[in-house]
DNA sequence: CGCCAGGTGGGAT
DNA sequence: ATCCCACATGGC
């Protein structure tokens, strides 16, 4: 009954927003599907080569507790300056790296993390058997958690992992489905064991739920319009 | 103005 | 193990 309202959820939240086209890479502005920032949107976005792969790994930490909009701008910056690549962040001064990023807010720990990143990156090539990194590994490297290493592992390398975040605990807290107490493993062991195993799905289905968050189950929520209003208790409003 | 944003690591209990 | 806090900019 569960696994099919998950499911449920997904379906209604789809038809409402329609495909939200993850992971927002940026790219060469003006083209069809792009935005005026230079962002696409609405159709999916897998990396194609390294350093996408890497783009979305340094945007997946940048964005930590920080609203995309600064890390577009942040990216932006990277990208024109030429800094945005793993040779350059491993090998750059820290405080010259935190200038750079200063919009998406806690530089000095944010330039931390990407080195260590790119150094982890550096000293463990994408190469010959393995074409990705283990969580386990990732979760090694100072600065990803568990969010940051699932998303990087979805929306970088394709693999089923659910990304969990603030959202996603709220949303289903209200709906009833999660007390709002368990951790993080909780509430992907919910998914995993509810879902089938599909990159995609778990793709659409987290980006959903993001912009859901925003448009109507934000902190105070908007419930006129909602499209879950049926399916919700409105557990856990404060 | 105050609050919020696609968390994480470190230190105290 | 679990709570609490620092980290910081930009938008509304």
């Amino acid at each position: 009954m569960k696994k099919k309202r998950l499911h449920t959820i997904y379906r209604i939240l789809f038809e409402y927003y329609g495909p939200q086209g993850w992971w927002p890479l940026k790219s060469l502005s003006g083209k069809e599907g792009f935005d005026k920032r230079g962002y696409h949107r609405g159709l999916y976005r897998y990396p194609v080569n390294e350093q996408q792969v890497f783009e979305i790994i340094v945007g997946a930490i940048l964005t930590q507790n920080t609203s995309w909009k600064n890390v577009e701008r942040t990216i932006d910056i990277l990208m024109t300056e030429r800094c945005l690549s793993l040779q350059s962040i491993a090998s750059g001064r820290k405080s010259f790296l935190a200038s750079k990023i200063r919009s998406s807010g806690y530089y000095n720990q944010k330039a931390k993390k990407l080195k260590k990143t790119a150094e982890f990156f550096l000293s463990n090539p994408l190469s010959g058997e393995k074409h990705y990194p283990e969580r386990e590994q990732l979760l090694t490297i100072w600065g990803i958690g568990e969010e940051t290493a699932d998303s990087i592992l979805l929306y970088a390398f394709k693999k089923p992992w659910f990304v969990i975040d603030t959202y996603t605990k709220r949303i289903f807290t209200r709906l009833g489905i999660l007390s709002g107490n368990e951790k993080y493993t909780d509430v992907q062991q919910l998914f995993h064991s509810h879902l089938e195993k599909d990159v995609t799905m778990y793709n659409e289905y987290h980006a959903l739920l993001v912009e859901h968050a925003k448009k109507h189950c934000t902190k105070k929520p908007i419930c006129n319009g909602c499209p879950l209003k049926r399916y919700c208790h409105g557990y856990n409003i404060s």
